[in-house]
DNA sequence: CGCAATTACATTGCGCACAAGACATTGATG
DNA sequence: CATCAATGTCTTGTGCGCAATGTAATTGCG
């Protein structure tokens, strides 16, 4: 008679806190007019510019079935460009336009609310932060 | 110039590594032949059964358009029964079937998977757990 | 050089997640 | 008791997330 009580569930808590997140991210995000998804996307590309689709996916660890979308909506709305590169016509090339670069500016103010938010020390989310991307290797290593 | 790396965003800290859980529990839920939000559905109902779906939402933080299409395709896999009830007709009450029930049994060597994945403590995961249902409700309660 | 295996991306299908709205039932109010 | 607000569920539309498949370009091996 294991205990399987749901606020004793860490999957649960890390589920339930990741939707809580994109919740929090939605009006912020609506300033810039994209959904958490396409923000991880541009997050990427403020990072470094011009990638592949699959080089994004490799750093948000999405595969192609899911950013290709997710992509072609950011060039809808004029943030990102997508260009075949002409070495290798299998990569697709993503860019920020002027726009999108420029959207990083907002950006910036968003870790301060959160910080604000969390109630929490620089520290303390630091060390929740490290745990939760030392937790994630080891499960993605233990399924894969 | 903030730091806006995806490493060092918590927001993505808590996404991957949620999308991660996902990813570790589909081999072990393949055994109950259900999916991660219906496996959170019968969580709930294991803790304390007969429950409507607003009342399901309420633990699992989801809404009712969300939940009412995974009951209803737990209800096709025989897991649960979903009637109106008789007091109050708005209310659909949510019931285990014997066979949504006898699952609980296999459920119950989950936890132990984790912790072995984890290559954690109990401790140190308790502590995650407990760091992270705090943050969830302080992101909700700025939310709202 | 020729052709099979690989790589990269797109597409399709299914299942969430949520907002917005429709609908029926119930409870409160005068 | 007649009306209106509140409640509970379902439906629709949009956008992920992922598995599986399709297709084109490239690589590598004999």
């Amino acid at each position: 008679m294991k205990d399987l009580r749901l606020d004793r569930q860490l999957c649960f808590a890390v589920y339930s806190a990741s939707h809580a997140f994109t919740r929090f991210y939605k009006p912020l995000l609506a300033q810039l007019g994209v959904t958490y998804p396409q923000y991880l996307a541009l997050l990427t590309l403020w990072e470094e510019d011009s990638l592949s689709v699959t080089a994004i996916g490799d750093r948000l660890l999405l595969d192609s079935g899911t950013l290709t979308p997710v992509l072609k909506r950011l060039e809808a709305l004029g943030l990102v460009s997508r260009t075949r590169s002409t070495t290798d016509e299998r990569h697709v090339i993503v860019r920020l336009t002027e726009q999108g670069a420029a959207m990083r500016h907002v950006a910036e103010g968003f870790p301060t609310r959160i910080l604000d938010a969390s109630e929490c020390s620089e520290e303390e989310l630091d060390s929740l932060r490290q745990a939760l991307l030392g937790l994630r290797k080891n499960l993605n290593h233990s399924t894969a």
